[in-house]
DNA sequence: CCAGATTATAAGGTACGCCTTATAATCTGG
DNA sequence: CCAGATTATAAGGCGTACCTTATAATCTGG
């Protein structure tokens, strides 16, 4: 239920665009079937609006829900990853789990422990919070560039567990070492053999040039 | 399912004696048809050993799961008292979600990062650990005595939520003003009235005395 | 030692969230 | 503009964990 609504703030990443319900099931690993059942529960239930043949979007409500949702799962990743200094695919499994359990108080108060972070050390912000306009995407950049990972958006399952096997995740410095059609060469940090990052999913990565 | 092995290792508390499912339908507020059910599950896996008009055992199997989950609940419920100043029953029940949520990797580092306590600040210990021998029963004390409540033992949802309602709770500095047949009374810190507490809410409350 | 209380077990039901299969509606490109 | 791909929807199923009702087995105290 509120998995849904996150994966639809993901996966609609800023642009206020439907999200496919196909999208969706792909997200999840769901039947189509499945996901439109769920749909229409969420959409009766006023968190959802569906287009059909387009897709759904969030209402104010679920819009709500969401960004409470993610601003936990931020929070808790941000925990887990700076003060447990858990790895990051680790801590992302574990704060969608963590996410779903916290009352306001221990939210606000985990905040406030946290020193009220504008955004995760390593990563995406911490709703309420917009893209910084200083990120810039891995597959736009010129050979030779370097810059640190700060982002990895939209954060659909497959993709982070493809990139973590690399160790391409948010906090990494690399060195773009081609563009190709077929992908990105890139260099992470201090590894020796360079990665081939394809073309679907450098565009899901964010930098700050250094 | 986990949670039943929880309520087992909370209601049997120290002595090695079956638990009545009777008893285990009343912490849970379920029906004992339901609880007779989940316990055969239990058994056939093999966590629980149940003996038929007796009640059921933790095998070595369930007593290491229910340990792992009991540790994993007071680690969270230290952290969210210690560290995020949340009031106990609030921190109690957020437990009681976040224990079902956590890697081992992650324990261990909020372990590490608690000071590897040994003990709640305001509670019972975070196990593998045994009941202190200084911990005396309310019940057991003269009028008079003073101390510092320690422990609510057995954790029995409904006594929690009537004791939390009066101040009762660990943490707490007490006085007996009066025993007698039908509870005790007794001052609850720099509260002005008197709480009267009954013999069977008596019994689960324990102090170190000052 | 047996009657009344516990405890066990069988039978059937509900809600949830997922599944598959199959058919109908709509979209889209050559 | 229509054929093939998407998308929607209907129908029926599954596992989990709870429920009620009803009957059978066992325990326990007067």
């Amino acid at each position: 239920m509120e998995e849904y609504l996150g994966a639809i703030y993901r996966l609609r990443d800023d642009a206020d665009v439907p999200v496919p319900l196909s999208q969706l099931a792909e997200y999840f690993g769901f039947s189509p079937v499945s996901v439109h059942e769920m749909i229409q529960k969420l959409n009766s239930r006023g968190s959802v609006c569906y287009h059909p043949y387009r897709g759904v979007t969030l209402t104010d409500k679920g819009e709500e829900a969401a960004m409470r949702l993610l601003r936990r799962h931020r929070l808790w990743e941000r925990f887990l990853t700076d003060v447990l200094e858990i790895p990051w695919d680790e801590a992302h499994e574990t704060a969608g789990r963590l996410e779903h359990v916290a009352t306001g108080l221990v939210t606000d108060r985990l905040a406030a422990f946290l020193g009220d972070p504008p955004a995760r050390s390593h990563g995406a912000p911490v709703p309420p919070q917009a893209r910084s306009p200083s990120e810039v995407c891995l597959r736009s950049l010129p050979e030779g560039a370097q810059g640190r990972i700060t982002r990895i958006a939209p954060e659909i399952p497959v993709l982070l567990q493809r990139l973590c096997k690399d160790d391409v995740v948010p906090g990494r410095r690399v060195q773009i070492l081609s563009q190709s059609a077929a992908g990105t060469q890139v260099l992470v940090a201090e590894a020796a053999a360079p990665v081939h990052v394809p073309v679907e999913d450098a565009g899901s990565i964010w930098l700050e040039l250094t």
